[in-house]
RNA sequence: GUGAGUGUAGCUCAGUGGUAGAGCGCCAGGCUGUGGCCCUGGUGGCCGCGGGUUCGAGCCCCGUCACUCACCCCA
C-alpha cells in the first residue's frame, strides 16, 4: 500500500450526516437574512496582512500569532482570514461605500492557527452579518432579534445572551485609567498574564477565567459609569427596544470580546454545556471607527459572527442520524440481465421527473435479497420489484418497506390508475364520502402524489418497452 | 506555545512478558424472486513509527509522530 494521507491538524472533513446539520443551519440563515434584508456577499479567503493588524488589533493573539501567512510569488504577505469583518468593511470601501448604507451577510471558512479542541479548530465556518451605515441602536437591536428568531427555529432554547457597552473613542479612555488605577492597587492578586494585560490590553483582564483574577475584577469599576451621554443614550435605547420586543438578554460589565475594534454595543449568545470549554455561539458587536480606519468615510456599524461547527455540535444534541438522512422514495430491484436494462431506464427517467430514487448498481449484480437489504438500509420507503414476471404480465409490484405490504396491480388496473388526474382528486377527495374506483389501495395510490407520479412513468416505460 | 491522556481490524474497544481477540460493519449462505429479527461461515491487522531490555515485547524502557482534551485565546 503507498503512503497513507492524512487531513492537516485542526483542519477537518465535514462528512454527511453531520454535513447536513451545516446545511441546516445555512438554510435557515439564509431564509432569515432575506426576512431581514440582507444579502450575501462572497468575499475572498486571501487578504492582506496588514488589513487584519490594522483592524483586530496587533497586540491579539490571533494577529500575534495564529494567522496563516502565504508568502505570495512577489514577497508580500497575504494572510488566510482569521474573520470577515474585517474583509466586509473593506470590501464596503472598496467598492460599495459610495452607494451608502449596506447590510450584508456572508458564509465561509476561517482559520486561525491554533491548538485544536473540542469546538475550536484551524480552519472553522462562520456565519456572519454585517450592517454598515447604521447609527441608532435600531440596527443593534434588529441583530439580536434576528439571531434569537434563527436560534428558537431550530429549537434552541438554553442559549443566552450577554450584553455590554464599551462606550466609544471619547469615553473609554477614562474609564480604561479609572481601571488601569483599580488593578495597579491589586496588581499583586493578578496572574502573571494580566499582569502582562495591564500593560498591553486592560479591558481583557475582566476577561481572565483566573479565580484569583476573577475575585479582583468582580469589584472593578464598571464600564457604564463612565459612559458619556451619546453612549448611554444609545445603550439605554438599544435596551428599551429589547424590553418592548421581550427579548430576555443578561447585562454584564466583565463582557469585553477580543477585538479592538468594538465600540459601544457588544454581545456574545452562550450555550451553558455541549461547547467543551467553550461557551460562545455568536459574538459580535458595534465598529463605530472601523470603516474609517480602513480608508473609508465615518460610518457607523455593527455586525456578528456565528461559529457554525459549534452550533452543528448543539445541533447534533438534538437532533438524530435518523432525521437527517431521508432515504429514497422507491428503490428498483430487478430480478435477471433484462429486467437490470429496464430497471436502468426506469431510473433516471423516476429521477428526471423528481423523485428521490435509487439502485444497486454495482457488479458483479446483486442477488435480490441483496439488493432488498440494501434498500432498507438506505431508509428507502418503497421497492419497486422488477422482475421477469412484472415485465411479462405488466404487472406494477411495490413493496412498501415500513409496513412489508405489497401493492400489485395488473395491467388493466395499472392504466386505469395512471389516467387519474392528481389536481381534480385532490379537490374530490377534500369532499365527505369520497370513494375512488371502490378499492382501498387506489384510493392510497391517489393519495400519495409521488406514488401515482411513480406508477404512471412505470406504465409508460413499460408501455414503451413493446415499440 | 504549555500540560495531561490515548494510539491494536473499516468503526468502538478488550488484551496478566509466552499462538492476535470481541462486538458492530461488510460479503455470502440458511431462504436458487422478497428487507428488518435470528443462525452459520467468510473478509479483514507491519498492535502508530524507530530503537532498547529480554530466550521471547501489543504489554517494560527511551525517543519520535499523530490524535484527543485542557490551558491560552476565541466563533
Amino acid at each position: 500500500m503507498n503512503k497513507k494521507y492524512q487531513v492537516v491538524k485542526g483542519f477537518r472533513d465535514i462528512f454527511p450526516p453531520e454535513s447536513f446539520l451545516f446545511w441546516q443551519a445555512e438554510k435557515l440563515a439564509r431564509e432569515i437574512f432575506a426576512r431581514f434584508g440582507y444579502a450575501e456577499i462572497l468575499l475572498p479567503v486571501l487578504e492582506s496582512q496588514e488589513l487584519f493588524s490594522r483592524s483586530i488589533g496587533a497586540d491579539t493573539d490571533i494577529v500575534a500569532k495564529e494567522m496563516f501567512v502565504v508568502p505570495d510569488k512577489k514577497g508580500q504577505n497575504l494572510v488566510l482570514r482569521p474573520e470577515a469583518t474585517a474583509s466586509v468593511v473593506r470590501a464596503y470601501v472598496e467598492g460599495l461605500a459610495q452607494k451608502g448604507s449596506a447590510k450584508l451577510f456572508y458564509y465561509g471558512p476561517m482559520f486561525r492557527y491554533e491548538r485544536p479542541q473540542k469546538g475550536r479548530y484551524r480552519q472553522f465556518w462562520q456565519i456572519g452579518a454585517e450592517a454598515i451605515g447604521y447609527a441608532g441602536p435600531g440596527v443593534d437591536a434588529e441583530l439580536l432579534l434576528l439571531l434569537d428568531l434563527f436560534f428558537k427555529d431550530l429549537g434552541l432554547k438554553d442559549i443566552s445572551i450577554r450584553l455590554n457597552s464599551l462606550g466609544c473613542k471619547i469615553c473609554r479612555p477614562a474609564y480604561r485609567e479609572a481601571l488601569v488605577k483599580y488593578l495597579k492597587s491589586n496588581e499583586s492578586a493578578l496572574c502573571e498574564e494580566c499582569k502582562r494585560r495591564l500593560e498591553t490590553n486592560p479591558l481583557r483582564v475582566l476577561d481572565c477565567k483566573n479565580e484569583a483574577c476573577k475575585a479582583v475584577t468582580k469589584n472593578a469599576p464598571s464600564p457604564s459609569a463612565f459612559l458619556c451621554p451619546d453612549c448611554a443614550t444609545h445603550f439605554a435605547g438599544l435596551r428599551k427596544l429589547l424590553d418592548r420586543q421581550k427579548l430576555v438578554y443578561q447585562l454584564d460589565d466583565q463582557l469585553v470580546r477580543g477585538l479592538d475594534y468594538y465600540t459601544r454595543t457588544v454581545f456574545e449568545f452562550q450555550a451553558p454545556t455541549g461547547l467543551g470549554a467553550q461557551n460562545a455561539v455568536v459574538g459580535g458587536g458595534r465598529y463605530d471607527d472601523l470603516v474609517e480606519e480602513l480608508g473609508g468615510n465615518p460610518t457607523p456599524a455593527i455586525g456578528f459572527a456565528l461559529g457554525v461547527e459549534r452550533l452543528a455540535l448543539l445541533l447534533s444534541e438534538k437532533i438524530s442520524e435518523a432525521e437527517l438522512l431521508a432515504g429514497p422514495e422507491a428503490f428498483l430491484v430487478f430480478s435477471g440481465e433484462k429486467a437490470y436494462a429496464f430497471a436502468f431506464k426506469l431510473l433516471f427517467a423516476l429521477r428526471a421527473a423528481g423523485l428521490f430514487a435509487d439502485m444497486a448498481l454495482d457488479e458483479p449484480l446483486r442477488s435480490l435479497r441483496s439488493q432488498l437489504k440494501l434498500a432498507d438500509k438506505l431508509k428507502s420507503k418503497a421497492a419497486l420489484i422488477v422482475g421477469e414476471d412484472e415485465l411479462s404480465g405488466k404487472i406494477f409490484n411495490l413493496k412498501l418497506l415500513g409496513s412489508g405490504k405489497e401493492l400489485k396491480l395488473d395491467h388493466e388496473t395499472l392504466q386505469r390508475v395512471a389516467k387519474v388526474d392528481w389536481e381534480e382528486m385532490k379537490s374530490h377527495l377534500s369532499q365527505p364520502g369520497f370513494v375512488y374506483a371502490g378499492k382501498e389501495y387506489e384510493q392510497a395510490l391517489v393519495q400519495n402524489q409521488g406514488l401515482l407520479k411513480l406508477l404512471k412513468i412505470y406504465l409508460h416505460e413499460l408501455e414503451r418497452q413493446e415499440e
